[in-house]
DNA sequence: GTCTATACTGAGATAGAC
DNA sequence: GTCTATCTCAGTATAGAC
């Protein structure tokens, strides 16, 4: 707080000319065929101001990955200032957003998923320390569900399940190799689809009793977004 | 074929040596802690053999999982004897005697999704490369599908359900820090016994417009099992 | 607090001799 | 098939300049 502009842009400067180095270089040769030795030198500083902003080749990548999501926040406001926009087309804009930031670095987004099967890394996309990233995703989600007419409980689960679809969305994206990745798009345009067309079906008399086992099975298994869930499914750490 | 059965059973044990040692090794010290100078130092080989016989340290844990499959189809197929098992149970054998062969090796478990999101890493679990073992575990879990009175789309498209569900299953596992891992239990059979509480709704005519529009999702997907697909998602390289 | 230069360690993986 | 020697590279350590 007590540093002046100067400070905090300066460090700010090289924090990035590292990032968006390391980057057009994976983007170049591949994340495996650059080294963090390339990624300084090519920025221009030591090795060891490259591990002084980012510990990991690793940490790159997420440092990456966190613009990407502040960019698909600021990408579903514009998108959803639109306010004829039907529920479903909300959704597609949503999704289709997500995969127009990333579409190309399909590369570069596999790695994000190395730590998956790891709890404890610190870098695992399921665990304790990247929750708020996985809270900021869920938040976006959610700006596609305001105004819209829903029950409470579909509307308190609908975040995560549409987290965790986007992250399916996302491998589904990585192997996909039809040109221009268009079957990704259509994929998401079938699901969304689908899925809101389904959706008068929770107040179903034949079915409305599914919906309540349906929560009740992701609340017990801790599944279910905050307030509702017994406890998370891995404890968090720190606030 | 011609090998005579010394030189075959030779070097069945050295590699049998190496991965038992390797896995001994893991579950001790832990998958990261262990190198392969430690593994072949214990088995008693030179490092340069170990390679010789699994051709990364990764490619020792794949042949563990080789191994889960094949425990896996032998204990499914012994619990499915009971001819007297409803539906639901014979699928709760499917998945709970994976949960029972791995109760142990969560972490080892982990390391099997590190090249989820590289398509073209040999050892990615759903790449091109590791098509057979999909095919085969898809195989064991159609096991407890047999003799079921179910729709022709259905069955053809449950064992592709079924393995992804249990691939999400195993991330629970591996994050799943109650005592003795209860909560993957409870969830395995809240999730089996809602699945086959609803599957008489596909014959209804609420829903059956849904079933025909979400076999032709997965269909063009390429997620759809042989035979239907447009094309598999990664195109198989080899026979 | 930001950055350089340089050396070192550990470990995965490979080459090539035998 | 098996070994030893070697390579590469991520990551650490340190000592110091500004």
């Amino acid at each position: 707080m007590f540093n002046s502009d100067n400070h905090q842009s300066r460090s700010l400067v090289t924090r990035e000319a590292i990032l968006s180095t390391a980057l057009s270089l994976f983007r170049q040769r591949g994340l495996d065929n650059t080294t963090m030795r390339d990624i300084a030198q090519q920025a221009g500083v030591a090795l060891g101001s490259a591990y002084y902003y980012y510990e990991s080749k690793q940490a790159i990548l997420q440092a990456y990955y966190d613009q990407v999501q502040q960019l698909h926040h600021a990408r579903v406001v514009e998108a959803l200032s639109n306010k004829d926009l039907s529920f479903e087309d909300r959704l597609k804009a949503a999704f289709h957003s997500k995969l127009d930031i990333l579409h190309n670095d399909r590369k570069i987004l596999g790695a994000l998923f190395r730590y998956a099967g790891e709890p404890s890394h610190p870098l695992s996309p399921l665990g304790p320390a990247t929750r708020q990233h996985r809270e900021q995703s869920m938040a976006t989600f959610r700006l596609a569900l305001a105004n819209e007419n829903l029950q409470d409980d579909i509307r308190a689960v609908l975040p995560s399940l549409l987290w965790a679809a986007h992250m399916g969305i996302l491998l589904y994206f990585i192997y996909d190799d039809s040109p221009g990745q268009t079957r990704v798009r259509k994929l998401v345009d079938g699901a969304l689809s689908l899925l809101t067309s389904m959706l008068f079906l929770v107040r179903t008399p034949l079915f409305m009793p599914f919906c309540g086992r349906f929560a009740s099975l992701l609340h017990d298994a801790g599944l279910a977004p905050d307030g509702s869930a017994e406890s998370p499914i891995v404890n968090e750490e720190l606030s």
